[in-house]
DNA sequence: TCTTATACATAAGAAAATTAGGTATACTTT
DNA sequence: AAAGTATACCTAATTTTCTTATGTATAAGA
């Protein structure tokens, strides 16, 4: 992922995100989706991509489905029962993560 | 940094940040204010802790300054001129990425 | 006396990214 | 027709930053 090489695990995290958002997702989409919705400022990259995917489903969080679309091979991920849970857990603790961040960055804001 | 493996980079920006609020800090207080801070949520290890700060001296982002204090020695570090552009930029930088962030991982709400 | 707190530090290893490379098809532009 | 861009997958080397473990040392409390 781009846009500075901040966060460590959270492209896991954006792809299971999108993934409850959306049943089926190819890799391709995934980095086109994240550039849209972030108005180009996450760039997800190949290299980061494709080796997290492989691990989501070797965890046993995503499985695949490939198709043949205009001669050109895609493949497609969906949650499992268990990346479904994932995806809750993995989501909410990088939200209470961002709520320590801010507490952090903005002490005076207290609990707030 | 401890709290489950988020963040990348964003430990020197925390300790950025504090010597932006606190004129002088050193390691150790670093680690109870961001634990304080955070109510125990963040626990920043002493061995990410002293190789960031060292490699912040090493840029120039900030100086030293060793105290003997109840039989202890203490380093301090502050903020140079170039440490407080960098802390501006570095924070300015990670609020913008945890606005992207939450973009994706809460699409509904728009840019809002 | 032993444990905890304070206070610094480094080194080995793991995790996750970047960068760079590779393959291949389809579409658009020159 | 050729060349470039977009689509679509993949891996490998390297870098960065973390965790875990270890080491030194003093002060305070049980």
């Amino acid at each position: 992922m781009s846009s500075s090489k901040l966060l460590k695990g959270s492209l896991a995290i954006i792809v299971l995100r999108l993934l409850e958002e959306q049943e089926k997702m190819y890799g391709y989409e995934i980095t086109q989706k994240v550039k849209e919705l972030t108005a180009g400022e996450f760039k997800i990259t190949e290299g980061a991509l494709y080796p997290t995917l492989h691990k989501l489903e070797a965890e046993g969080y995503l499985t695949t489905e490939t198709q043949l679309v205009d001669g050109r091979v895609r493949k497609y991920y969906s949650l499992t029962k268990e990346g479904n849970a994932e995806a809750k857990a993995k989501v909410s603790e990088l939200e209470e993560f961002i709520l320590s961040l801010q507490k952090v960055l903005n002490p005076k804001l207290g609990t707030l």
